[in-house]
RNA sequence: GGCCCCAUCGUCUAGUGGCCUAGGACACCGGCUUUUCACGCCGGCAACACGGGUUCGAAUCCCGUUGGGGUCACCA
């Protein structure tokens, strides 16, 4: 195609949890340009916040990526040839870095505290002004950061950033100029001797060769300080894209605190990785042409980074749920129960996963429940069969239409000697009583079967009414029905 | 507040000066199907933020206004 050199890509979490939609996304979007230009696509830890970090939460972002189907080259568990992937094992390769702008001029030590920055900022906005940090005359020495340690005062190093404008060629946003004289000299090192962001993001895509840069928006404004360090260091500048946003219904950044927007709380919720990865794919990506519904093959396929949008779109779980309902439709019996099992395993509500039925149970109940949304729903419409006939709930209202208004208590009566004579508990069988009883009776399938329902599941939502006879088994579709009767007062 | 960015149905978006009476999907509304709940099928409602230009012609180009977002941390 061209002699471009192949392209490099990374995902940089931070561990602070689990791996969230707009990270999936990020992931996503560097994952399909890897993949499409026979690329590279890195996965490395950036936990230089260690107040943040949270234990183990490496491994679970791993796993939601995995469970995404996004898999990567090089990075963490997987090794390569840039590591150690984890940048709080490359700290001495970030002082050596340090030390070098130091003696060169192009970062100094500052020893201000929190309280003085923090007077200065509210003062600058008194003064409706930017805060910018004042650089020195002289840079600080030695001897200077001796006798700061001495007196207790926290040691930082800053960044010199030259004042000149700099100009980011966003492949996604277009060219963004950043006025040199908004710049100011922000930390590279702080007090505890551990990297910033910037500093250590910098350091590490150059040294692990990332030559493409796909991220959030937020990094925009700051990518101009990225850059000037990268002409400080002599690193090469990669070529940047810039993902617009995902909001919430509100407009407001997409935050934990409304809601579940974590990949695994979806897993838990029973949504399939296909149907959540595609839905994220369309936020801020169209394939063009009315097309919607792709696997990720195709959207590798598909992909391209001129079709990458710059409005900041919304997250509609509800059109999540539809795709999701979807998906499930379409999904082959293997593909649904291989879902199914896994959701199952990560459930920490489902009664049926609690029941924890056979495999040929399972396998009856995805049949049967056809057409639902998301797995949870299998307990909402099946769940009443696992449970202990004591437990089964009626609901008053349907006890009121089904058994007494519609005549229901005389239509089971009648029903009971019958279904106790039947030998063999099979659909046709039940089929032929029920459908026998209806022309006897001269009434419609509605009559028989939704006092039945209301009997053994105790309101009006079940599968078709053979299935769940079936499932539920002769022993407790009699006794549940006999304890419906004792409802009759 | 300074700087930067954005702007098509309620939502995700198609649209790159004539193909637009603006297309698709979700949601919503109506109908059909039906042993319940769902699923499904058919139909409908619904947008170029506003104001100026440029042009024979503008959703598409330019300027302004308004609105929204990001960023200005020893967080990433």
């Amino acid at each position: 195609m061209s002699d471009q050199p192949p392209l490099r890509l990374r995902f940089a979490p931070s561990p602070t949890g689990y791996l969230h939609v707009g990270g999936a996304r990020t992931a996503l979007f560097n994952w399909l340009l890897a993949r499409k230009t026979g690329g590279t696509f890195i996965v490395r830890i950036e936990d230089t916040d260690t107040d943040r970090n949270v234990p183990g939460a490496d491994a679970k972002i791993m796993d939601d990526l995995r469970w995404l189907g996004l898999l990567w080259d090089e990075g963490i568990d997987v090794g390569g040839p840039n590591g150690p992937y984890y940048q709080m094992q490359r700290l001495e390769l970030y002082h050596e870095v340090v030390r070098r702008l130091i003696a060169e001029g192009k970062a100094y030590y500052a020893f201000d505290t929190q309280e003085e920055l923090e007077a200065r900022r509210k003062q600058a906005e008194a003064e409706k002004k930017a805060f910018k940090y004042p650089r020195p005359e002289r840079f600080p020495d030695e001897s200077d950061v001796k006798r700061a340690r001495l007196e207790g005062r926290p040691v930082v190093v800053r960044f010199a950033i030259p004042a000149e404008d700099i100009t980011v060629h966003d492949e996604v946003m277009g060219d963004v100029t950043v006025p040199g004289a908004e710049l100011d000299d922000f930390v590279i090192l702080k007090a505890d001797g551990i990297p910033t962001y910037h500093l250590a993001n910098v350091i590490d895509d150059a040294g692990m060769k990332v030559n493409f840069v796909m991220r959030g928006q937020e990094f925009l404004a700051q990518t101009p300080r990225h850059i000037a360090l990268q002409r400080a260091l002599g690193y090469p500048t990669p070529r940047y894209a810039h993902l617009p946003l995902i909001m919430d219904m509100k407009g407001r950044k997409l935050s934990k605190r409304d809601g579940d927007v974590e990949v695994h709380s979806f897993r838990a919720q029973g949504y399939l990785p296909e149907a959540l990865i595609n839905f994220i794919a369309l936020l801020g990506w169209s394939p063009g042409a009315d097309r919607e519904k792709m696997t990720l093959d195709e959207m590798v396929e598909l992909f391209s980074i001129d079709r990458i949008g710059k409005t900041n779109p919304k997250f509609d779980r509800e059109k999540l749920l539809a795709f999701n309902t979807d998906y499930v439709g379409a999904a082959s019996e293997e593909r649904l129960q291989a879902a199914y099992d896994d959701f199952l395993s990560v459930s920490e509500t489902s009664t049926i996963a609690r029941a924890n039925p056979d495999r040929e149970t399972r396998r009856e109940l995805l049949r049967v429940c056809r057409g639902f949304h998301t797995f949870p729903d299998i307990d909402t419409k099946a769940g009443f069969i696992f449970v202990d006939d004591a437990a089964i709930q009626y609901d008053p209202a349907a006890v009121q239409k089904v058994l007494v208004k519609d005549g229901g208590f005389a239509m089971l009566e009648n029903l009971l000697p019958l279904l106790e004579k039947v030998e063999v508990w099979t659909t046709p069988n039940l089929e032929a009583l029920l459908t026998g009883i209806c022309e006897s009776h001269g009434v419609k399938m509605g009559k028989v079967a939704q006092p039945l329902r209301v009997a053994v599941s105790g309101g009006t939502i079940s599968p078709a009414i053979y299935d769940t006879l079936v499932l539920l088994g002769k022993d407790k579709t009699l006794r549940r029905i006999r304890n419906a009767l004792a409802q009759r007062s």
